[in-house]
DNA sequence: ATCCAGGTCTACC
DNA sequence: GGTAGACATGGA
């Protein structure tokens, strides 16, 4: 049986950064992976895999790929991927997806049932992207627990079909969404890039574009809060972002990860002793890196909609402290322990009222973005900036 | 020109 | 406990 070729973009590129490793069969090299079969692609990920866990310390990027069975509805990577809960996520024009995730650069596709990836830098397996799209859950038992629930979610779900909840590293998580506060989405992905740029470690270049890790908590307590209010988009965000970080720094290392093992009110009593962290934020963190399915953030979308739809005395009334835990107890009343999963499909919901997920190059934009930027205020674009100065030491 | 964007904090009633 | 205003900026 043959192997189903790659796409052809990723076949004609093969594997750079040091991993050109040929395939031998009857000791003829074969350079080309769509001439493999099923069974030499298995073994070739396998030794990859061998070969990245002895390779770690040298120059070279290393570079890992495979392939997830995953059938068709359980994952839509443009309805999971399109900024709303992760903001590093570039879709390329032949539809594979390009993001940053725990330091390492992952471009992934679907392909006849699978989820195909390729991944650089930091070692990254199938279990690792099972976990990053939480693939445990089958959402077909979710769907089936929501519409039970409150059939007003139906045709949302339909929209929206395969969008699932990611398990996103909790401190980027948290660091991100103190950048939304009352914010676009589009200058929320630039301000996050800007961010990684300025304070995050180089990983490398990919397809023709520079990468840059998300920044640790460690050094965004180093930076200066004014140099974390000029990063273009983020403005007085800084300032809260200083304010955590810094009191992050003082917990135990591993502290926002152990949350996980908390219930959800101890989580979320936690999160919420931070100064800086309001409910909205806490929820997210909750939901989209905790794995607290219960947790339902309340935003502007989300409150239009409970006054169009759900609660709709409350229309035209300003969103609160008090209407905030009203709407949470009503929502988890009615969608129970995935609340936050119908959250989500109903934000996207007024978000993207279409049900189509726009296309955005972030990279570009920011990249535009910074150098419109320089360009008014007479400095040098950001972005050559922090690449010199990064030269230079 | 005016409003608003994945909020939070503070000062005041 | 409830609410208005400040915080910055740029796109619609």
């Amino acid at each position: 049986m043959r192997a189903p070729s790659l796409r052809p973009k990723a076949r004609a590129e093969g594997w750079a950064d040091g991993c050109q490793h040929g395939l031998r069969r009857r000791g003829r090299l074969l350079d080309n992976k769509s001439d493999w079969t099923t069974h030499e692609r298995r073994v070739h990920f396998r030794q990859a895999r061998l070969r990245a866990g002895v390779t770690a310390g040298t120059n070279a990027m290393r570079c890992i790929s495979g392939e997830i069975h995953v059938v068709g509805d359980e994952l839509n990577l443009d309805y999971t991927l399109i900024p709303g809960q992760a903001f590093r996520w570039f879709r390329e024009s032949d539809g594979a997806w390009v993001g940053v995730v725990s330091g390492t650069i992952i471009k992934l596709w679907r392909e006849n049932g699978r989820v195909v990836y390729e991944a650089r830098g930091n070692c990254v397996d199938d279990e690792f992207i099972r976990r990053y799209f939480r693939l445990e859950t089958d959402i077909k038992d979710v769907y089936a627990y929501l519409v039970a629930r409150d059939e007003r979610i139906a045709p949302v779900i339909s929209r929206f079909k395969g969008l699932r909840v990611l398990g996103q590293e909790p401190e980027e998580t948290l660091m991100t969404y103190l950048c939304t506060t009352a914010n676009s989405v589009p200058r929320i992905v630039r301000s996050i890039e800007c961010l990684a740029i300025r304070f995050g470690e180089r990983i490398g270049e990919f397809e023709g574009r520079e990468y840059y890790s998300f920044p640790t908590v460690e050094a965004l307590s180093r930076a200066e809060v004014d140099r974390l209010c000029e990063i273009p988009g983020l403005c007085f965000r800084g300032r809260h972002l200083k304010a955590v970080v810094e009191q992050l720094i003082e917990r135990p290392p591993g502290w926002l990860h152990s949350l996980k093992e908390a219930t959800y009110e101890e989580a979320r009593s936690e999160l919420l002793n931070i100064r800086g962290i309001g409910p909205k934020i806490a929820d997210c963190v909750l939901l989209f890196s905790l794995g607290k399915n219960e947790a339902f953030p309340v935003d502007t979308h989300l409150w239009n909609v409970v006054g169009k739809r759900y609660l709709t005395e409350l229309a035209g009334r300003r969103l609160t402290r008090a209407s905030y835990d009203y709407v949470v107890a009503y929502f988890q009343r009615l969608f129970g322990c995935y609340a936050g999963w119908a959250q989500e499909y109903l934000f996207y919901d007024d978000l993207y009222p279409n049900g189509v997920a726009p296309v955005i190059d972030r990279i570009a934009q920011g990249r535009n973005s910074q150098k419109s930027r320089a360009k008014r205020v007479g400095e040098r674009d950001p972005a050559k900036r922090e690449s010199r100065s990064k030269v230079m030491t």
